[in-house]
RNA sequence: GCCGGGAUGGCGGAAUUGGUAGACGCCUGGGACUUAAAAUCCCAUGUCCUUUAUGGGCGUGUCGGUUCGAGUCCGACUCCCGGCACCA
């Protein structure tokens, strides 16, 4: 083969004709829904994109050939802020940018090989498709789910703009260098607070997930148990009846005797109410003025070093000992989490202990370490773990967990705490100051109120005809007759909603959508979603591991509490692929570390690159990128074809098969066993290392040889090399129809089982000798076997201890 | 800062359950074939020592532990990557 694209095109052309990924949707019967995460169309797709959809095509294929019903659909998570930063910046529109970059890339992935039912392409950014994500909203709005609160964004004073987290450098704008304020805005929220527990509790269920993102997710979510504490504010001047008080939540109310000081956000509404009392009170509005946050961000905040101002004139009271202890105001709280203030126990919180140490705070031990680990809090840490109490007068000698309930209760009696269950979770903010996004469904009429617009006038459609600016505010708030419209209600003249959705809101149901993406009458159709999902594999990145899909559980899980769908989570089986690195970094055009895959593939063709970016790391790992190795899977396509040109004739494969010499039947059919399972593990690496073991095998054979070996090769490589494999089935071995309606090679244990065993023999656990013998035999006389080996005799120098015998295996004299 | 993950030759990686560390491929060096080149094939390729046949020591980020036996398990640490709620 020389002209790859010729010949790719070909077989291209070919899988479209036949419908090779077209499903019979009537036919759920032995089905198989695998679904990639659908992409951003960015400008031209690199290596790292290619190297997601080879994954995915991959599994794709080899479940074809294994006789699944597949479904494997694809689409465009096409709205989102890149486009319109481009429309800003060159003055093209998003639709049309998006468009663009919609071609170019299934232009590519045609290219590549890969496969999709693009009969069901659903484009997120389509009126057809955002009139559905509005009628969710609306779903959310009738069930009390969505509402609206002040919410603060970064914003740009030059600019005049809302800046995503991304385009805060430094607490600077990107455009424009000048330092971001906050600015709070009514906005909306999905309450997914709500289902809290449940997002948490069912991730128990999804067994073929991935741990380390069931982790991330339950970390996220963050569910702690513990109490709600009231300290007192004393002053002078506060009389008894008008009495204030500060709440904090902590899981350790075993440590309260412990508690030196509280912490409060710098936005704790307790700091305004006393601000008469507060002796030092230009002292703490200059501080709060300067540590006003640039971002909005959490690593922002929490990312630089602790600091914090005394609140003099005002002490609090510690519930358990009526000790006075000192009320700071520091940067490292968070008015969105618990209660915005915290009890301080330094010598049990790192953090807490450090901030103490920096200001000159007590320091006071109550918890003392269980033994043999006595850990006192050295002058370095704190002790974070449980123990027994001691300075904690009646509590002495408790176990923490004992403390907790028994301090608990005893607070809670004189009304000073209750118990409590805090989740990290916030509730999801939606609302975009952007163009580019689905409009949210509401109109806010004078007379009426906030009203949700009803569903027969879906879609509420983006205005083409819009003006970007060089600043960049929202085009839809200056679009007047987009924003005037009429109150559904009353019929006086009303306001829409300028805001569109986070684009997480189109992506966390799109999944139901491929299975009627041109229904006009329902977002999905209940039935066949039914019979569909849940989605057999999931496919993505692992920067998805909690928002995406969180959301789209979140989601799902909704729906299903409406009774539109019968199944309770979305993805029963997920895979989180690795990243392309490139000189250390995530490849990505913002960086400008990107490689294209376009020169490879003209020079060694497309299955030679998908072959290489499959076979240098385990599909689940970051890898580094490095095109020299592409002309080694271009050798290996050679090689292959060499053996191709040398076999002989016909017959059925059944008497092929027979006729097989026997140590290649042994080697054809151990490879047989260790692709599939590695196909199953998502090993792909170590798949094709094994076809290119059993390859080079059979190239130093004598030929010719029948057509089984090289038949099973083609067979088990056509997932990786499709276009290759498909050639060589149909234009060299001269088969009937397409490789992929063949079914996947099967292996029999009996011809796998070697006659001998060898055994590695090891004294004091360093291999000493090797050893051939019959397999199974018994212990005893393998022992005999090995003591009599020659080569051993200089290593039994001193007496024999012990020697344990693994069957088959390996033999390890202790001397 | 917090949460999650990773680290194995010159390079990408393999070792699936605690049992031969370095499969497979790249790079590099040597050889065969050839008028020559390309292609192909063969050999070598962790490191050090003894050199020559055998061999032996060391070696999976660092330090320590468990075990007959540790890349794999446990503890502490270092560095790198992803996420941290408006990139998607």
């Amino acid at each position: 083969m020389n002209n790859y694209s010729d010949i790719e095109k070909r077989w291209q052309n070919y899988w479209d004709k036949i419908k090779l990924f077209e499903p019979d949707l009537k036919n759920s019967e032995h089905k198989y829904y695998c679904l990639m995460m659908f992409p951003y169309p960015s400008a031209a797709l690199h290596i790292g994109h290619m190297r997601n959809y080879t994954l995915g095509d991959t599994l794709a294929r080899y479940k074809i050939m294994q006789g699944f019903n597949l479904f494997t659909p694809m689409g465009w998570d096409a709205f989102g802020l890149p486009a319109e930063n481009a429309a800003i910046k060159d003055g093209i529109h998003p639709a049309e940018s998006t468009a663009k970059n919609i071609a170019t890339m299934k232009k590519q992935l045609r290219e590549w090989g890969v496969g999709y039912a693009w009969s069901k392409e659903i484009n997120s950014s389509s009126p057809e498709y955002y009139k559905w994500t509005q009628w969710l909203f609306l779903q959310l709005y009738k069930k009390g789910l969505a509402y609206r609160k002040k919410a603060k964004v970064n914003f740009c004073p030059s600019c005049q703009t809302v800046l995503a987290n991304e385009q805060v450098i430094e607490g600077k704008c990107e455009r424009c260098s000048t330092a971001v304020v906050q600015k709070e805005l009514e906005q909306w929220f999905l309450k997914i607070t709500a289902y809290a527990e449940r997002l948490l509790e069912d991730l128990n269920t999804l067994t073929k997930w991935p741990e380390k993102v069931k982790t991330m997710q339950k970390n996220w979510i963050g569910r702690s148990e513990g109490a709600e504490v009231k300290f007192k504010i004393k002053n002078a001047k506060l009389a008894m009846q008008n009495e204030e008080f500060i709440k904090v939540f902590t899981t350790r109310p075993d440590t309260l005797f412990g508690c030196t000081y509280l912490a409060l956000s710098t936005e704790h509404p307790i700091i305004e109410k006393l601000k008469s009392k507060i002796e030092n009170r230009k002292e703490i509005e200059k501080y709060i003025k300067e540590t006003k946050r640039q971002s909005i961000s959490t690593r922002d905040i929490l990312g630089k070093e602790k600091s914090g101002v005394e609140i003099k004139g005002v002490k609090a009271i510690n519930p358990v000992n009526n000790q006075k202890i000192p009320i700071w105001v520091v940067d490292y709280v968070l008015m969105e989490y618990g209660t915005g203030a915290i009890m301080a126990v330094p010598a049990h919180d790192q953090r807490d202990f450090e901030f103490a140490k920096k200001y000159n705070l007590p320091i006071r031990q109550v918890i003392k370490a269980p033994s043999p680990k006595p850990q006192a809090p050295s002058p370095k840490r704190a002790y974070e773990g449980e123990g027994a109490l001691i300075n904690s007068e009646k509590y002495n000698g408790l176990s923490s967990q004992e403390a907790k309930e028994k301090i608990t209760a005893d607070l809670q009696k004189k009304g000073l705490a209750e118990k409590k269950v805090l989740y990290r979770l916030r509730d999801w903010l939606i609302s975009r100051q952007r163009y580019w996004g689905t409009p949210i469904p509401i109109i806010y009429c004078p007379k009426c109120g906030t009203l949700p617009l009803p569903g027969k006038d879906l879609p509420v459609v983006l205005p083409r005809d819009v003006q970007f600016k060089p600043g960049g505010e929202s085009p839809l708030k200056r679009k007047s007759n987009f924003i005037q419209t009429t109150c559904p209600k009353c019929g006086s003249l009303a306001r829409r909603e300028a805001d569109t959705m986070d684009t997480f809101i189109d992506s966390s149901w799109y999944y139901l959508r491929y299975l009627s993406p041109q229904d006009k009458k329902d977002a999905f159709n209940s039935s066949l979603v039914n019979r569909w999902l849940p989605v057999n594999q999931y496919i993505g990145g692992v920067e998805h591991a909690i928002m995406h899909l969180l959301y789209a559980r979140f989601i799902n899980k909704f729906l299903y509490d409406c009774e539109f769908v019968n199944f309770n989570e979305p993805f029963t089986s997920l895979f989180t692929q690795g990243m392309v690195i490139k000189d250390g970094l995530k490849m990505s055009k913002s960086k400008g570390n990107v490689v294209y895959p376009d020169t490879l593939i003209e020079k060694y063709g497309a299955d030679a690159v998908r072959l290489y970016i499959l076979f240098i790391a385990p599909p689940g790992k970051d890898v580094e990128w490095n095109s020299e190795g592409v002309a080694g899977m271009w050798r290996f396509l050679k090689k292959v074809e060499r053996i191709g040109l040398r076999v002989e004739g016909g017959g059925k494969r059944k008497e092929r098969e027979q006729k097989i010499e026997k140590n290649l039947q042994r080697e054809i059919h151990k490879t047989i066993k260790k692709v599939t399972e590695d196909m199953e593990r998502f090993h792909f690496n170590t798949a094709i290392s094994s076809i290119m073991e059993l390859v080079n095998y059979l190239s130093r054979f004598p030929f010719p040889v029948s057509r089984f070996p090289l038949e099973t090769i083609i067979l088990l490589l056509a997932p990786f090399a499709p276009h290759f494999c498909e050639e060589i089935w149909q234009n060299v071995l001269k088969n009937k129809g397409s490789v992929f309606k063949h079914p996947w090679p099967r292996y029999e244990s009996r011809f796998i089982q070697p006659e001998k065993a060898l055994i590695i023999v090891q004294v004091n656990g360093k291999l000493r000798a090797k050893i051939e013998v019959e397999r199974d035999i018994s212990e005893k006389e393998l022992k005999e076997l090995v003591l009599k080996e020659e080569q051993l005799k200089k290593w039994l120098t001193k007496p024999i201890k012990k020697i344990v015998v693994v069957p088959n295996q390996i033999v390890n004299i202790v001397i």
